[in-house]
DNA sequence: CAATCCACTGAACACTTGTTCAATCATTCC
DNA sequence: GGAATGATTGAACAAGTGTTCAGTGGATTG
């Protein structure tokens, strides 16, 4: 009867276990807030002992800054990939980037709830705030930069920084609705309203 | 000496107490977060005993409950006056919504850290979202109702409901970059980057 | 096989938490 | 003035927290 299911070994690869543990780590923050998250109820989450989390992790707050730090790469990559991928126009890259913000891999409602959760943290732990920047700025530098090109090929409507800093406040706004209002709204319904707003900046209604 | 300065006095109204506890409640969420929130640091801050929280509030969530809904009823009271102030054209109606949306009393980022903070818990704790749900959803409805009627008189381009969403989106979001980044992102700014997109919307560019 | 290594365990520790409650104090009422 | 009322205090308590660490045992090496 020894089948070879991979059963969960009693020794682990470092990483893979840190990997676990971060795991559960997404989940006890999405059902239970930062403040109810214990380092009892992640190492039973993620079926192991309480003391291998200290073992893998300096401290509790280091094991909640890799939790973030993890989605924060994971966001970050997606996006960049969906990029890089589409060929040419500007216009495609930009919608690109729409696309990865509301991917189902990053959009689902468990990692909204943990990416808000640190959200309401940041005031206090700037740590929280500096690793999220880096991606935000990048992202953010990246549309403004292609918003720059579309308008050297047609008329935009506004300045590109100002649409670019506009686009930012609507990815942010559209995932809290989700998060909070999820019977009404949903993802595909956010990624056609920030689409529907591009569309109004791009459209040559009246080209004179 | 005695002069008639108005000294804590050791015995005051309930409600004032309750009043003061709130203030001290909103000062705790904004510089430690809710999970850094102790009864112990609310009535330090208070400048009142430990045991008075419990007296006035029947446990601390019901204190974080009247905390939250103290910040909604502000906001709701002032969009509401700011609206009903401004005389008939709905275009300036709604004008006026955005900006008590980020008025210096609503949108300090003292404030913002609090809302976020509760928004962080919002999944696992149902009953915050319910306290402003309300609010949220008054403030879109009536939005729309007044997009609606700027449709009649002029065109709109995209439908009021969607318009409405967007903007509800714009505010969440306008609001998250100040909170986050102060030094990107201002009251100023946000105020009118969320109303030139209602210029964009609302602009008869070529009215055939 | 024996020895070494190190991921792993969970009891124990010091500390903080929310909550309770008997005692205290200022005020009000007769 | 004296009693009654009710707001206020802070010590005490049980429950839960993050962290430590001596010990366990499965894998790897020689």
């Amino acid at each position: 009867m020894a089948v070879k299911v991979k059963k969960k070994a009693r020794v682990e690869a470092p990483e893979e276990r840190r990997r676990q543990l971060i795991d559960a780590t997404v989940s006890c923050i999405a059902s239970h807030g930062i403040s109810g998250t214990t380092l009892r109820k992640v190492s039973e989450t993620a079926g192991l002992s309480l003391g291998l989390v200290n073992f893998h992790f300096a401290n509790k707050d280091a094991l909640l800054q890799h939790t973030l730090r993890t989605l924060a790469e994971e966001h970050h990559n997606l996006w960049k990939q969906k990029m890089m991928k589409t060929a040419l126009p500007p216009v495609e890259k930009i919608y690109a980037i729409v696309e990865a913000q509301f991917h189902p891999k990053i959009c689902s409602r468990k990692k909204l709830a943990v990416w808000f959760a640190f959200f309401g943290e940041t005031r206090h732990r700037k740590i929280y705030r500096e690793i999220t920047s880096g991606i935000d700025a990048e992202r953010m530098e990246t549309c403004r930069t292609l918003l720059q090109q579309i308008a050297e090929e047609r008329t935009l409507w506004g300045q590109p920084d100002k649409i670019a800093a506009a686009l930012e406040a609507l990815f942010d706004g559209t995932w809290l609705n989700i998060l909070m209002y999820p019977e009404a709204f949903t993802r595909a319904q956010a990624e056609r309203q920030v689409k529907d707003y591009l569309g109004l900046v791009f459209a040559q209604r009246c080209s004179g």
